[in-house]
DNA sequence: TAGATCTGCGACACTTCTGTTTCAGTTAGT
DNA sequence: ACTAACTGAAACAGAAGTGTCGCAGATCTA
């Protein structure tokens, strides 16, 4: 049975859609293997419903992946790639994907992978990703012989890195420089991401 | 019923053990869902035996993430920490974690956390790490105001990007040092991570 | 070689989850 | 206000997996 309607649903399924997903990334971000039926209690809504607008439990994953993805999309696009200073757009980028994969964290996770669509936007997030870096190695911020796709990943890397221990972010990184922010907030831990893939961890070179 | 009996395995029970730890790592790498079932065929074995080995799914999974989790330490101390100059004790000790890593990856991931013995492993390896970081720190390689949790998580991020895209690292970082290395050997690899922890990708200081 | 141990095989009860269906009652849209 | 769409409730069949048991035969160990 094919849940992909062509007519425009009602106003009250659609506002059952949004519960679904929502409560479907807050309950299996906790519990990666969580029921349908958990899905849809969380959802304040039955079981039933759920199975009426997702044809099964994996099609519900791949909607919320396809959904999470394309907020990633956009959270890179609010940056201004192609516009602003390569180093601003890739700050406001990382603030941006920072805020995104912690409201979506099992949507945008390996779990949630596999998802066609889905996979298909994150290879072109990926590409712009590259793009604005070559735009940086350009500037002469990142070393001339580095391998972007590497850059990307280290990038990656550290984005990920920074979500999975919220509190443990007190005063992260230089502690002269980033004080004791008692708030882990996005753009101080973007910051923190964007020197430490240009600079890493040594001591600055005088200046 | 308690399959840790104290009296000893005879061989063949042993080599049995053995058998299904090492299938159980291959198949749940794959697909961590995986069937006790298709574990025991993995293993060239019953379900029965497994069973009869392991009192539960859980079990096992706790058994293998114990092993693995003894093996990373070992891999560490391998590195000598305690005695050789720390930047040499951190690249051996990297590379070693490469080896361990790549042969364990689903015992030492995230979905075999849990486990109560191996998770007081790895934070004794997580002490040890920092432990030589902060040697690291004294010789003036990374910076003072450095915060070492930080570092030691930057680290374990750059760890875990070498090892799940395996073909991918074909001229990894800088193409002049590495050249098109078309094998990923672990010594490269640790050199790749350990550069980058400290210096980053930007262009270097003069030196 | 004798006895203890281990294994495969086949079966069993039990639980849990999925996906479907029907129907009566509610809610939105026009 | 009327119709179409949506929902909850309650059941159903079915699949799949877990853990257990007993037994006959193979395999180790002393």
């Amino acid at each position: 049975m094919n849940r992909t309607p062509g007519r425009p649903l009602r106003a009250d399924a659609e506002r059952s859609v949004r519960a679904i997903l929502a409560a479907a990334e807050r309950v299996l971000a906790e519990h990666p293997g969580a029921t349908v039926e958990q899905i849809a209690e969380a959802a304040g809504v039955t079981r039933t419903t759920v199975h009426r607008r997702f044809a099964s439990r994996q099609a519900l994953i791949d909607a919320l992946a396809t959904e999470a993805a394309a907020k990633l999309a956009e959270a890179i696009e609010d940056g201004h790639p192609e516009t602003a200073p390569p180093l601003v757009a890739l700050h406001r980028a990382t603030a941006n994907v920072l805020r995104v994969k912690a409201a979506w964290g099992f949507a945008l996770g390996p779990a949630a992978a596999g998802s066609e669509p889905a996979a298909r936007i994150h290879q072109e997030v990926a590409r712009r990703c590259v793009e604005l870096l070559g735009r940086i190695q350009e500037q002469g911020v990142i070393a001339a012989d580095a391998d972007l796709e590497w850059v990307r990943r280290v990038y990656y890397a550290l984005i990920g890195e920074v979500l999975h221990g919220q509190p443990a972010i007190a005063g992260a990184g230089r502690t002269t420089t980033a004080e004791t922010a008692t708030d882990p907030d996005p753009d101080a831990l973007a910051a923190l991401i964007v020197d430490t893939v240009l600079h890493g961890v040594g001591p600055r070179a005088a200046g």
